[in-house]
DNA sequence: AAGGGATTCAACCGCCTTTAT
DNA sequence: TATAAAGGCGGTTGAATCCCT
């Protein structure tokens, strides 16, 4: 059979799929606090969990593990995010491993909606520079203003200085000045997530 | 207040690796 | 050793939400 196939299962029509329901939530929750985790295909059908064991291992990973942590990306933990990045590249588990409570997946999509945002911003402006520096060598042909005009072939962590959250004082002119305060990531405070503590406590009521 | 574009992030997909038989 | 099954990972998508006009 092919591997695909295997792997496949949305063709099952029985097969759940989106967003997590409380009562999956809950289900899984209460499986694995009696039973543990691992052997997720069989975990998922044992729970009464119409989910593949990839969407429930995924599902348990990132959001329902007690110990993890979600939202309110810390100075100090962006810092290291960008340090560990410019070492080993998108490893976000590898990533993750030195952040505690944090998933690769949050890392990812902090760096892709955050980080990556400011870096091509910098890198239009160093070339918007790099541009100019072209024009004034012609004008002059003195050659002292080619230090910012260096072509970023890697992210290396000095670079990153002044993107630091909620440092937003960016030592490097924003593109567009408006979006330099996409970061004030005050407003996930309020999102309409029901908690794990709710969810923990429920659990407890439960008598588990 | 409403509409529409931008942003965020949970979840899925598909590939590769590891483990079990 | 070969094969199948499960786990792990990075990339991508799309719904929900935010924000601006």
């Amino acid at each position: 059979m092919d591997k695909k196939q295997l792997c496949n299962t949305s063709q099952d029509p029985e097969v759940r799929k989106g967003p997590w329901t409380m009562e999956e939530d809950l289900i899984l929750i209460n499986y694995i606090a009696n039973h543990g985790e691992g052997v997720w295909n069989s975990l998922a059908k044992a729970a009464g969990l119409k989910r593949t064991g990839k969407s429930c291992r995924l599902r348990w990973l990132n959001y329902l593990r007690p110990d993890v942590r979600r939202g309110n990306i810390t100075p100090e933990e962006q810092l290291l995010i960008m340090e560990l990045h410019a070492k080993w590249g998108n490893r976000w588990s590898k990533i993750a491993k030195h952040l505690p409570g944090r998933t690769d997946n949050e890392i990812k999509n902090y760096w892709r909606t955050r980080i990556q945002k400011h870096i091509k911003q910098a890198e239009n402006f160093q070339q918007q520079i790099s541009n100019n520096s072209e024009i004034n060598d012609h004008q002059a042909s003195t050659s002292h203003v080619s230090t910012m005009a260096e072509p970023m072939e890697t992210y290396s962590p000095p670079f990153y200085q002044g993107m630091l959250e909620p440092f937003s004082s960016i030592q490097f002119p924003t593109i567009n000045p408006d979006q330099s305060s996409c970061c004030t990531n005050d407003n996930n405070n309020s999102i309409n997530y029901w908690s794990m503590e709710d969810i923990w406590s429920m659990q407890l009521l439960n008598g588990d």
